[in-house]
RNA sequence: GUGGGAGUAGCUCAACUGGCAGAGCACCGGACUGUGGCUCCGACGGUUGCGGGUUCGAUUCCCGUCUCCCACCCCA
């Protein structure tokens, strides 16, 4: 039997309500930040990603879906093309592509759409699964490094949980610092350990000479009192960094969203600058992230285009609908009248009276003239129809329809004019 | 990529130390004419994930493989 391949799923009725609903709550609160829609390609050149995410990181090294595309002609070399593990890299090419630096203020996009990676799957990880993310990006000049902007993002990120009704919510604080406290403190990093890391895990280890940030994920105890004791980034910051990042904690508590300062959190993009952020959940198990994001001042430069800061995040859809209290029944419209035709010829008329009634904006369903009346009750009440509508010739002949309620098991003797009219009410 | 657990009907699960693969629920039909839910009766439903091996005989034991789950790695 074919089957979906590894680390890919369907999202199946009545589920993929619980997905329309989330997808509508997060336009509806990105609408009210003037956030506007990009739909950015699937399909990249890798060079994309190698670029912006970074060589080393583990996400383009050995997670990506990349392969060598076919020439024009048999003879000629193909384009390294990859399907995107994430959003980012893609709009601030577009941004750059399509010159929107010279449209007015900062760009504030917003994206939902598959990513790729090419990991075990696990709970809550896929190797198809769905972001559902934003951006901030334009010139200083139109405040796009403000840290107005970052408080920004991290409201509206609350503000959009808190309308999703998830509670037990954390967000997560730091500032990496910008590239050049970056550079300083990896530095400092790799001499501090340099004496004792052979004291660690091999695992931690390893991280000591490969990413040296990485060495705070640590979670092995013995390995803590050592991790204590080395050089926090916070040391490091210059004064405008340190600046930022009091005023995006000023304004955060200004508007009352809480957080935590956490400067153990590194991010493992290479792109990011100053403001880092989860939001955790407990309910995800190893993965507890729910979403992630930061500040990537010097990307669009490093893609080739013009100085534009910028700060965004991504959802992990899949992740945010398993911690949603929600069940899809909370949120299915159910059909607000099954309408049963009875006898030979009655479908074609009972196809006008449900136009009618869709045309109102009333979920309609519609039975079959071969169906016995009790096997429409049946359907009926599966599908959980708040009415019935019984339409033989007897109705036709008199323009009056027997319609009940399937809960109260009331019927009543309504005109035809008047079925929309008796079912909304 | 590493380590561990699990795959039996659409779903949730049984099947003793190897001996004819079952139940509940769901689905479909019926309990006579244009009135559902409850109840009763009946039918349908299987390459026991897949491929090898051992055996008179394998859902059961062994090997391989695929997928999911848990942890690691990493991340959303």
């Amino acid at each position: 039997m074919l089957k979906a391949v590894r680390g890919t799923r369907d999202l199946l009725p009545p589920e993929t309500e619980t997905w329309n609903f989330v997808d509508a709550a997060a336009r509806d609160v990105f609408r009210a930040y003037n956030f506007h829609e990009i739909r950015t390609p699937i399909l990249e050149d890798l060079a994309l990603f190698q670029r912006s995410v970074g060589e080393e990181t583990d996400i383009v090294a050995k997670e990506m879906f990349a392969w060598e595309d076919r020439g024009r002609a048999a003879s000629e070399k193909g384009q390294w093309l990859a399907l995107r593990p994430e959003n980012t890299a893609g709009v601030v090419r577009a941004y750059i592509e399509n010159k929107l630096w010279d449209r007015p203020g900062v760009q504030k996009l917003y994206y939902i759409g598959p990513q790729f990676r090419r990991e075990r799957p696990q709970k809550g990880r896929y190797r198809q699964f769905y972001q559902i993310g934003a951006e901030i990006i334009g010139p200083a000049s139109a405040g796009s490094e403000s840290p107005a902007r970052d408080a920004e993002i991290l409201e509206m990120l609350a503000t959009l949980l808190d309308r999703l009704g998830i509670t037990g919510w954390t967000l997560q604080l730091n500032s990496i610092g910008c590239l050049a406290d970056r550079a300083r403190y990896n530095e400092a990093l790799r001499q501090a350990l340099a004496s004792i890391k052979d004291k660690m895990d091999p695992d931690c280890q390893r991280r000591a000479v490969t990413n040296p940030l990485r060495v705070f994920d640590c979670k092995v105890p013995e390995d803590q009192p050592i991790i204590e004791k080395l050089p926090r980034i916070s040391e490091f910051l210059d004064e405008p960094c340190r600046q930022h990042y009091a005023q995006v904690k000023e304004i955060l508590r200004s508007v009352g969203v809480a957080f935590e300062e956490n400067d153990r959190l590194v991010r493992g993009l290479d792109y990011y600058t100053r403001t880092a952020f989860e939001f955790t959940h407990g309910a995800l198990g190893a993965q507890n992230a729910i979403l992630g994001g930061g500040r990537y001042d010097g990307l669009s430069e490093a893609l080739g285009g013009p100085p534009a800061p910028g700060i965004g995040f991504a959802i992990g859809e899949d992740r945010l609908v398993m911690s949603l209290g929600k069940s899809p029944e909370d949120v299915l419209r159910k059909p607000d009248v099954y309408i049963a035709p009875l006898g030979a010829g009655m479908n074609k008329e009972v196809a006008r009276v449900a136009r009618e009634l869709r045309r109102k904006d009333l979920v309609v369903e519609l039975g079959d003239e071969s169906f016995r009346l009790k096997k429409s009750f049946e359907i009926a009440s599966k599908l959980g129809a708040k009415y019935i509508l019984i339409s033989g010739e007897n109705e036709f002949s008199t323009g009056v329809f027997a319609l009940k309620n399937l809960a109260t098991g009331e019927q009543v003797q309504v005109p035809r004019d008047s079925l929309a009219a008796a079912i909304q009410r």
